[in-house]
DNA sequence: TTGTAGGCGTTATCAT
DNA sequence: ATGATAACGCCTACAA
């Protein structure tokens, strides 16, 4: 069955194929009559545009592309939520490919991007892409790196959060609420912002309350930390302060706490969290104070900053972090 | 800054336009030699191909559509995942487009596919547009049904799970734990199969061993089944059990039971789940069954079933059912 | 207001 | 093995 395309329509309603292209995308000048007998037309030969063509014409694509590094995270899908309910072009239509945390895979989803003519390109990186990104950047690729900074001559717009100071004031309050404690810090990621940020940030609260602590590297996974707890308990056995910088580590260390039910870990092993858990409420005995985190909105000033580089309203290279709170 | 297309590889490197989409493509046949110089002329040029154009041409996309609910969904993004590592041709493409539970936006998404030219759809209905549906179906577009059926004359391709038998033996094994109780039976979406067929598996367990219950629409909705819960409490003071036919009214259910600390709910009230929550296993004295689901094994086969779909073998309707696990 | 026709960048047929 | 060239379906000067 052959594809119906406007020559189809022209045809049916005697007009030529360029009516049919004004009366289609809304442009130009047509007779009321004309536009009537076109839209006829199209009904009964059930008419669709061909995207693909129309992009190659316009030299445009309509397609945003965005790439995580994986599916499975909440953060990352309340900011996509947040990037999808605020962007108000409806014609624009979302890639959203997972980098798998692997770089080969990252370059080869921006590459694919610049191919297929993407208008914009939202990047949660896993780092190590610098320079291919500055290409793209070169070639007038719009693109916006969200969470995790890209470290790149001339800069790249960034929006994402205050880790440094978050990870301050959370350490901060944490140490007032459990004074004369041993402490455990709990990091990972060190080699992207995220990472190395929040270790600053709390690094220099400890290092202002000449608070002594244990480095851990929970690498942001949930099974690690939980691996983790029991060598804690072996070091602290009398307890100690757990100041965990990655909401997902935070979920291991909660899960840790509460494997063995006769001991109680809560008063003795209480936990800062850098970013919220499911039933958090329910944890508020391990948890005393914990980074809330603001994807959505986040997501919704990707969305806004995206829509100006689309209007070109965007010369100057942003930089904004959304500010979190402290519970 | 113009684009370099292939016409000025071709230039550079002294043969045709012909000859230079051959070697891009691996195909036909090059002389080393000239092969080289295309090479180099398009390192020297930085050329990469127009994905637009190609697809033009070939009327194709390398575009496979996804359309789920809502992006804030574990299930969903397991699903995904599970798509998305077992599909093996490289050069295809996901398209993921939330439908926020509207029928009319789930249309709009499928039509832009349509115009996309994509070359299957993996489809998450919210419901309601089963007459579209068909009609894609009649333009022989490629298109996968998955964990919500769709309704429809002449059938379409279904994998997901077996509702109504995993629903009866979650009920039966939970009857036969807290035999001589009062049962709040929780569900929810009964216009969709994976709301009515859970029901139905329930409700003949129930009736099987002639126990009455109570029925409450929760809505799949975490908030609702909170605040339903004290409903329960004023209905039923000494205590019932409850079966939540969604994972997401488990975990309201259990925050409403978690609230007040000092009222010790956990045996008076004991839960079975469809679906897994997040820390269970804390959680175990509540919830004292429930079903395990596959959404990653879902998702490969979804993705198995696309690959032979594309490769043509795939001439029959299929409907697959992937076995849940009662825990 | 309408129609003609060229071209977007690529692929693929058909000569050579 | 290679090149010339006609599409793919659409948009848009430009002319009428």
């Amino acid at each position: 069955m052959k594809r119906v395309t406007i020559k189809d329509v022209a045809k049916r309603a005697n007009v030529s194929t360029a009516t049919v292209s004004r009366v289609v995308n809304g442009i130009g000048t047509v007779t009321d009559d004309n536009r009537d007998k076109v839209q006829t037309a199209i009904k009964e030969l059930n008419y669709f545009v061909n995207t693909t063509a129309s992009n190659l014409k316009k030299n445009s694509s309509n397609v945003i592309g965005i790439v995580i590094p994986t599916f499975t995270n909440e953060y990352f899908m309340e900011l996509i939520k947040g990037i999808e309910d605020s962007f108000v072009y409806s014609e624009y239509v979302f890639y959203i490919a997972s980098s798998k945390d692997d770089l080969d895979k990252e370059k080869e989803i921006l590459q694919k991007f610049r191919e297929s003519n993407v208008e914009g390109v939202i990047l949660l990186t896993i780092g190590g892409n610098e320079s291919f990104i500055q290409e793209l950047l070169k070639m007038n690729m719009k693109i916006i790196s969200v969470e995790r900074r890209v470290e790149i001559d001339g800069g790249i717009d960034f929006i994402g959060e205050n880790n440094v100071e978050a990870a301050y004031e959370l350490t901060k309050k944490f140490l007032s609420e459990i004074p004369y404690r041993d402490v455990v810090l709990l990091g990972g990621y060190e080699e992207l912002s995220i990472g190395h940020e929040r270790i600053e940030g709390a690094v220099k609260a400890l290092q202002e309350k000449k608070q002594e602590y244990t480095y851990l590297n929970g690498h942001f996974n949930a099974k690690i930390s939980e691996e983790i707890f029991p060598d804690i308990v072996t070091r602290y056995p009398n307890g100690c302060g757990i100041i965990s910088l990655n909401n997902t580590m935070t979920e291991g260390v909660i899960r840790a706490i509460h494997r063995d039910e006769e001991k109680d870990y809560s008063s003795k092993y209480p936990v800062a969290s850098y970013g919220k858990i499911k039933f958090q409420s329910i944890f508020k005995n391990n948890i005393i104070a914990s980074v809330r985190q603001y994807p959505y909105q986040i997501g919704v000033e990707v969305s806004n900053r995206l829509q100006n580089k689309i209007d070109g309203n965007a010369s100057e290279t942003v930089t904004k972090l959304i500010r979190n709170t402290i519970d």
